[in-house]
DNA sequence: GTAGTTGCAAACTTTTTGCTACCCA
DNA sequence: TGGGTAGCAAAAAGTTTGCAACTAC
């Protein structure tokens, strides 16, 4: 366990959002400025790889990284990209009664606007 | 509406597969040899945003496309790749009852064998 | 004739990887 | 002291874009 990846597991642990690698590496910087983007990357694989923590990929957008590794749904703010939970239960009974069929998994990702985003469009 | 425009969209009129634009680019080369990846791609999203055909966005894999604009599901092979329709009604209803709050879309990708795959698993 | 399109190449974004030097148990 | 990293830079993959030449209508 390297300073490296102390921080950039402490910068995940620490914050509220699902963060993009680039976001990760921006706040590990402030720490450690002379820490590089292969670092950061190559950490997030080996931690996601060892469940230490989740990766969240999605059609179209940069992969976010999750503290929380217990498989779950997320939403996407279509407005500013925001990744965030989503209250959702696994579906994969659901899917296979409507298919017939055995799921290995699925994906879901709900497009919903974040609370900030719906703040600013009330105005 | 150019050759090369009509030869792009005849290949995916024409196949029983979801494509993607190097599968596409491959198959138009047949036909027309000078033909460059810069104008598939670039007719892929002109008659995307056209709603000509139908752009299928995937977290992981390169764009297919869809000569079936209707919204509708999909199935990627964890084996090979492959993109199917899934026969899954919209659960848009089903999803804003669960979360109680509207949702602008989502996305729902299947992970499921195709049938090549699990014929050559079950041998 | 001219607006739109091509082919080409370069750029872009996100992510991975090869390499040498380095650090830590 | 040796196996696992770090930093750096280059590469990979998929896609977009700037530009000069060309095509369709």
């Amino acid at each position: 366990m390297t300073q490296q990846r102390r921080i950039i597991f402490d910068v995940i642990r620490n914050s509220m959002r699902h963060m993009t690698a680039e976001q990760i590496y921006l706040e590990a910087k402030q720490i450690l400025p002379s820490i590089a983007m292969g670092t950061v990357y190559r950490n997030l694989g080996l931690m996601s790889d060892a469940g230490e923590i989740l990766r969240i990929e999605m059609a179209g957008q940069p992969d976010h990284f999750d503290k929380t590794v217990s498989p779950h749904h997320h939403c996407l703010c279509p407005h500013c990209g925001e990744v965030s939970d989503a209250p959702i239960p696994d579906l994969t009974e659901h899917l296979q009664q409507i298919l017939g069929s055995p799921v290995e998994s699925y994906d879901l990702t709900l497009r919903i606007l974040c609370d900030d985003c719906r703040a600013k469009t009330m105005q």
